[in-house]
DNA sequence: CGAGTTTTTGATTTTATTCAAATACGGTGG
DNA sequence: CCACCGTATTTGAATAAAATCAAAAACTCG
């Protein structure tokens, strides 16, 4: 009811600072070398020339930046923005630590959309360069890469899908139980967390307004499903949130 | 005002049917080979055993399928659907003539959506053995498939800011405008066409009711931005479709 | 030609947005 | 450490947008 305390996917981020241009990045605990073989994560890991640290708001990359690079998220979350011709923003995604950033730069060598820091947070840089040299030398690494961007597709789909065919409520929910399903999947606690998307963000996630967003948490904490204290959020019940 | 004349999209579809099976499928008109050279294409025209016939109605794939090809479209249309838990559907795309089809499968093995053919309609078939040989062997196949990939992201990217910013008049003059668009890049006429899509799926790509995707192009008409008979559209006015 | 599907249009209801105002929060500088 | 300021959140009331329900008309295909 105090002081948020630090959960979840936000756990690192209370830690202490890392110096600029940290020394290496291990990748082992990331998205990059799953079902990769020792010796082939060794090779990746060797592509990684150094971590970044940003802080919160601050931009890792933009709409229209050449694309020279890849992210793997170390720590912290981070959220990919489009700005639409008549002004609008949208919010494309949430990237917990672990996530990979930035692969729908392949399209046409440029960034198609813009990544702001939702709190202190440090990436692994992977150089493209070194990245392709590596794709090309090792078939696994090849194959891991069109896993992870088609698993973007997949992810996008769903949203698709989310704003499509849910209502308000729906939305709301959906949003809830994929961050605790993707906590869990990282060995944190499903049921609690420290949700770094402002009722904005969410609202532009959804499709909705960051109105209906608060209306419909303050609805859902009337009836039990969770309870809310700014932007820690507690699942107390996963049955009831799935069936809306 | 009687018989729909056939045009742009669908145009092939008019033509004589194909026995099964037919010949080889050259691939030279199609998205597969873009910014490749002429050696590179033939080896990727190696790769391909037939084309396939599919009849309007008829599923190419199928969710959970083995994800064992890729497809290139020849002429006609085709939808891709996911159904979700609940079992509403959702229309994810329009894929037209040239468009590659069926990359999602990368994730998993298996195809994330349900293909469907709009019309009656031919596709190329890549099995993915081959393909993914030809990919090791060459680099600018290989650079091409995460081009593929990567502007899936893109597009789906897209789709996701349209339903998640746009008012449903403004949804309707997207899609028209984006096949448009896609029809002139084709170098089809891109303001008459005949758009494969019933107004439910119309409606469930937009994320909006066929009630509402009716009135609305009722509404254009009226204000002479556009003609509609039945599923031919005649775009009469683009800076107006433009301004929503 | 006729059955089944698709489309259009109208009336009504539901849902979510907009506008508005009060409250709470979080980071900063004294 | 605390007060303060700008930002974020909550809640309410009025409005607007789109969904739903319903029925007639048009079209498609066999």
């Amino acid at each position: 009811m105090q002081t948020l305390h630090e959960t979840s996917a936000s756990a690192h981020s209370a830690g202490p600072r890392h110096a600029a241009h940290c020394s290496t990045c291990s990748l082992r605990q990331y998205c990059m070398p799953e079902g990769l073989s020792a010796t082939d994560t060794d090779k990746l890991q060797s592509v990684i020339v150094n971590a970044r640290n940003i802080r919160r708001g601050e931009t890792l990359f933009r709409i229209g930046d050449t694309f020279d690079a890849l992210y793997a998220i170390r720590s912290g979350s981070l959220k990919t923005v489009v700005t639409s011709a008549n002004g609008r923003d949208q919010v494309m995604g949430l990237h917990l630590g672990g996530d990979a950033l930035g692969l729908e730069g392949f399209e046409n060598g440029h960034h198609a959309c813009r990544a702001v820091a939702l709190e202190d947070s440090s990436v692994c840089v992977v150089p493209l360069s070194a990245f392709e040299r590596a794709c090309r030398e090792t078939t696994a690494i090849q194959r891991r890469l069109l896993q992870l961007l088609s698993r973007e597709v997949v992810r996008k789909s769903t949203q698709t899908m989310i704003l499509g065919t849910l209502r308000a409520d729906e939305r709301v929910a959906a949003l809830l139980l994929d961050i605790s399903s993707r906590l869990t999947r990282r060995g944190y606690a499903g049921s609690e967390f420290n949700l770094r998307f402002t009722r904005d963000d969410m609202g532009s996630f959804l499709g909705i307004t960051l109105e209906t967003v608060s209306r419909t948490l303050s609805r859902f904490q009337a009836k039990g499903l969770l309870r809310t204290d700014g932007k820690l959020i507690h699942i107390l019940d996963f049955e009831g949130l799935r069936a809306v």
